[in-house]
DNA sequence: GTGGGTGCAAATACTTTGCAACCGA
DNA sequence: TCGGTTGCAAAGTATTTGCACCCAC
């Protein structure tokens, strides 16, 4: 069904969300859209976020706090901030990759699997010297 | 500070995570509970639960929707279905295991790393079949 | 007695949803 | 025109917090 119509807004979104190398949260990318989309509301925001997690054009990353979203859909690992929250691109190549993908251990097949990295960013190490 | 006093209700929410294999979130854990301590509230299960996770003493699992939380302490990942939401230990033996911890790529010191994988389960699939 | 722990309820944070108006094909 | 999309606001879900009372030490 759904015969998916074209959308400025939602046009914004994912280019918004290409051109970054971080992976904001759904009301960063609100903020940040409102420059161009003045009256855009966050549940617009939302639905289209949504929308192309759906369609495998981006992916959704929950952590704690907000969930975050990212355009770079090849196969990747993420280092995720304790402190601040931050998501960040890791490009490890393991020395084994992962186990192939389509796999099963009685729980069920493997459709897709995330390496999570969890420390403290340089940043938040940073500010912590200071104080 | 925190001088860490004895309580039987946050006694009772480590047994009863211990002596299970699965991964209930605190909302089953208040549930449970309540057999034996009917006027525990929720805040409380909620603040025993964040508390233990500080001292280390079990893990807690973000994913989408509720947080589930783990007993296991020892580094294992996990398989996550995406439809019920159900959590379970992967004792999967990598070939080449994940990467040292403590190691760094620019983005900060990695303390801790997890593997987590994505699909349905056995049980959402036999249900799937009979639809 | 003192300070940590508890129950309760209100508050917060994040996300989803109903609905009437709007706009792309 | 038809049906997908939007803005707005209200509702929903998960988790945290303020406070007075209670209990372990």
């Amino acid at each position: 069904m759904a015969a998916l119509k074209y959308s400025r807004q939602r046009e914004a979104i994912k280019s918004y969300l290409c051109g970054r190398e971080d992976h904001p949260t759904a009301d960063m990318i609100y903020t940040s859209i409102r420059g161009d989309f003045p009256n855009i509301s966050l549940g617009t925001v939302y639905r289209n976020l949504s929308l192309l997690v759906e369609l495998g054009e981006i992916r959704k990353i929950t952590t704690d706090g907000a969930d975050r979203f990212d355009a770079r859909i090849t196969p990747h690992s993420h280092f995720i901030c304790r402190n601040c929250g931050c998501v960040m691109d890791v490009m490890v190549p393991l020395n084994d990759p992962v186990p192939q993908v389509n796999q099963s251990w009685g729980h069920g097949e493997v459709e897709e699997c995330r390496m999570e990295f969890y420390g403290i960013c340089e940043q938040c190490k940073q500010s912590a010297k200071c104080s």
